[in-house]
DNA sequence: AATGAATGAGTATTCATTCAT
DNA sequence: AATGAATGAATACTCATTCAT
């Protein structure tokens, strides 16, 4: 049943997002009443909050698994990439509310989601950084502002990325990651 | 007033959120009644409305002044960056009630926005294409696809970009240019 | 609207409680909607305040114009007592509130009424010590507790006391005061 | 466990009322759950009914070992004032409970309530009735406006008394006594 | 151009109570 | 003797919107 909430509730709150959706929305598609959901959580926000831990913890093992492994670090951004995308592919419900409705969690409980959020974007940051000094990126990189042009690259998806559409979740990622790596321009322009 | 209603709604929906904000909210600020609002809005949704068209077509405006100068595509693009991260400075809290509340806006209003948005995105890629054209980018991109990630960069900086912070606008903007144009490897490696 | 409210309030809050009386109950009666009740009141509580202030404030009025008059401390004392039985006589309901629902106002708003309450029961201390220092009254009296007493055995009719009953009320309060004054034993017992 | 919920409400009933204490209150106290609750009592307002009855079940044992003792009427009402003030003094939270909330027990479970509270009542009408008898009181006496008096005098005090205060509880009640048997007024004033 | 009063539909939340286990 | 899950009805309060003035 708890889980059967989550999951209603994901749905919901992309489609109309957090505001706009009633707890009686919530519990009416799974046929029980309002005290059921009140069995298992204590308030609307508390539920809000399940959800963001959910996805940025499934995140951040994800994460962990890729950088600890022993690759390059061109193999393992593009594999950061990809696990983004899918993740915005397979989870699209969770991660639209994820990016939209962090301001519905009150203040006191904020502070725990955006560590988190901030480690994730670490990762990147240090992954970038071990990519320099390896000698694989660029000395002249800006490792955090690198690390966020990545991520608003791959999370702005959500908004637009259609697993249907024009591209595979693999293709996409393979080539963002290139335009991550080597840029647009013509490489054998001397210009350069 | 109809400005100042304008004003102080973008400014609570943004810290709030628009299904958050109540119209008292947004008249007791200005010492008027609600009677006021709706002397001037027919709704509150018609005031979304408005803040949506309002950014986007200031947007399209400048966007649409930067594509018909002469110069590179190179340097079109990097005002191109420039303008958007600009305008998320100087606009932030319009900015996240652009990005945020679309979902707020009644299905019968959508399509004017949606038509607008996807002409701006539509106007990089034509740039994409202009230059692949021109040589001066490569030419196995995916205008659309760069695009997109091109405008993640830059628009996700609406959830982290603080114009007191490290980098200034004028430096975020050219480092987000460089990124896009050459990349993060080292381009004396062989194996590109 | 104003008024109509709390009159309706008071004799619904007095027949079943203050929690047990919602804001429907009390504006059915009116044949107007909980809207029209808040756009009065800012909260339920607020108005149980208005109820008691009001209450409280018309008896210290009443005391006060009691007590300067050019009287002898008896007769001021029977004044008094007569004027807590016709109070409760007349504003029978808002005597029930008002002695029942002091729990129901919240901790913030409670010093001024209990101030107020204080006021009025030191109203009465001092018309002891005043007939105690002039000699009407025994030497030997304690102020605060006589005030107590009296007070308690005159607002305690607010649980029993029933107008068409035996007594009037003005035959109550000389009855009342008599008590007071003299006491029950015999006079002319030795051993007093 | 029984008693264990007895005694916890009771405390609970005092602090915040009867409507304002769920039974989640009650059990959580005590590490239980609502259904160990509903084991014991078949509804909340039963339970209210046997704290009812307990109390005034304790009280009418009490006067009726006063009344059958061998003494005079006056130590009679001494005692019996002095044992109302103790009641209140040892069950302060009962008491407050049993004058405050008669209003939530039911129609039908009220008469053996209000039955109980009139004998009490009539214990005292009856003292007096016998002091008026034997000459130890005034002859021109109202039995019962008098006992209300005591009653009111003394009861009241629940919402006052403060057994670490002025006074202890056997000096009070002989203050109280004195006052009720001997009025306030100077004895050797040629008017009485 | 704006107010003041009111509506009506909705919202999160609470809670006494039930019942299978 | 007690639990855990759930119900259903109620509750205070909110708010976009309306409208006579």
């Amino acid at each position: 049943m708890r889980d059967k909430l989550i999951q209603s509730s994901i749905e919901l709150f992309e489609k109309q997002g957090f505001a706009e959706t009633s707890i009686q929305d919530i519990v009416s598609g799974l046929g029980v009443t309002k005290g059921a959901f009140y069995y298992h959580f204590p308030s609307k926000e508390a539920l809000l909050l399940q959800i963001h831990q959910r996805f940025i913890d499934a995140l951040l093992r994800r994460q962990h698994s890729i950088l600890e492994s022993a690759k390059t670090c061109s193999e393992k951004l593009r594999e950061v990439v990809l696990m983004l995308l899918q993740n915005i592919e397979q989870n699209g419900a969770s991660a639209r509310v994820f990016f939209r409705e962090l301001q519905n969690i009150k203040e006191e409980n904020l502070p725990g989601v955006l560590e988190k959020r901030d480690s994730f974007r670490k990762g990147i940051s240090d992954l970038i950084r071990a990519g320099m000094k390896s000698g694989e990126f660029r000395g002249d990189l800006h490792p955090d502002m690198t690390a966020l042009g990545i991520l608003g690259m791959c999370n702005w998806s959500y908004m637009w990325f259609n697993p249907g559409g024009l591209l595979q979740t693999e293709e996409l990622a393979v080539y963002f990651t290139g335009l991550i790596l080597s840029g647009i321009v013509r490489e054998e322009q001397g210009w350069q």
